[in-house]
DNA sequence: CCGCAGTAGTTCGTGTTACGAATTGTCCGA
DNA sequence: TCGGACAATTCGTAACACGAACTACTGCGG
C-alpha cells in the first residue's frame, strides 16, 4: 500500500479478488443460486463429471461435493446418472432446467466481469488479460509437473 | 476462452481470484484461523472499528458480523470495547494476541500473493499491478454513491 | 477364482458463515 | 419530551466445508 492512487501488487490482486467474488455472488443471487452452485454448474457445462474429478477442480473435499451436489440436485438443476463402466462412480450432469439457467448465469456473469475494467482501454484491458494470463497459466500447478519438479516448495 | 495459450479477460480475472482466495485460505489455515477471520484482522490491523462500519467494509450484514466477532473474540484475537462517545456503539479492537497473530499472518500472506507473479518481469508486474489498481479504483463504489443510485439491484 | 488393497461416494457429526426479521437500548432533532 | 433513526444482538434457518468412518465396487496378485 503506496498511499497515493498508485496501488502494490498484493493489493490490486486482493482486491480484485473481493470485486470478482461479489460479482459473481451478486450474479447467483440473481438467478436464486449461490456461488458454489453457480461455479458447480459453470464446470459442467462442459460436459458431465465424476465427484472425485468435480472435487479436484473445484478444490473440495469429496465430503463437501456430496453436499454441494446434493443441494444443487435438490433444486433440480442437476443429476446423478451412474457411470456405466464403474458402478461405484457417478456422473453429475446438468438437468435441461440447469443447462438452461447455467447459459443465463454464465453470460450474465461473464458480462458483468468484464464490465469490471470499463475503464480501461481496451489496449491496456488486452495488456492486463495477457499478464493476469500468464500469472494464472505460471501458478495452475500442472499435477505432471508435482512429481518431477520438488524444489520450490510452492504447495498448495 | 481462447483455446491456446492466451485467455479472456474475464477467465483471467476469475481464475486469479480463484488463486488469491486459494492462497488466502490456505496462509489462514497455517495460522489456525479461517479467511474470515483473517479478513477481520487484517482489517482490524489499522485500528480499531465499530460493527457498522466493520460491515460495510467486509460486505457482511450486522448479524453476520456479530457471530464473526463472536468467534474470534471466543479465539482470543480481538475484543470488544463500548465506544464511549456513543453507548450504542462498539468498538472491535485486536488483542496483543491477535496484534501478534495477524502481524505474522499478514507477512506471509502478502509473500505468498507476491510470489503468484513471480514469473513476470519486474517491469510488467509493476503494469499489471498498476492496470488491476485502476480497475480496483474505477470499481470501489464509494458508499456515498450507494443511496442516491438504487437502480441497478446491486445491493449486497 | 479368491482375497484383499485401493478407489468412488456417502453418511455423520461438528463448526463456520451468512442472512433476514425481530428486539433492545441509545441518540438526537423537532 | 417524544418518536424516528441508528448500533448492535438474538433467533431461526440454511448453506458450506471438513475429517473420520463406512459401504460397495474394482482390479490385481497369487
Amino acid at each position: 500500500m503506496q498511499g497515493d492512487g498508485r496501488m502494490g501488487i498484493v493489493a490490486a490482486l486482493v482486491r480484485s479478488t473481493f470485486l470478482v467474488d461479489a460479482v459473481y455472488a451478486a450474479s447467483a443471487r440473481k438467478y436464486g443460486i449461490t456461488s458454489q452452485q453457480g461455479q458447480l454448474l459453470c464446470v459442467l457445462m462442459a460436459g458431465p463429471r465424476g465427484m472425485t474429478e468435480l472435487g479436484a477442480m473445484l478444490r473440495l473435499a469429496k465430503s463437501s461435493l456430496t453436499g454441494l451436489v446434493d443441494r444443487t440436485e435438490r433444486n433440480g438443476l442437476v443429476g446423478r446418472e451412474s457411470d456405466p463402466d464403474d458402478l461405484r462412480a457417478v456422473r453429475v450432469a446438468l438437468t435441461p432446467h440447469g443447462s438452461e439457467l447455467v447459459e443465463e448465469f454464465y453470460a450474465e456473469t461473464c458480462r458483468r466481469i468484464e464490465d469490471l475494467p470499463a475503464a480501461l482501454d481496451p489496449e491496456d484491458r488486452d495488456v492486463l488479460a495477457d499478464l493476469l494470463g500468464r500469472v494464472v497459466l505460471a501458478n495452475e500447478v500442472p499435477e505432471v509437473f508435482l512429481a518431477s519438479e520438488e524444489g520450490t516448495g510452492k504447495k498448495v
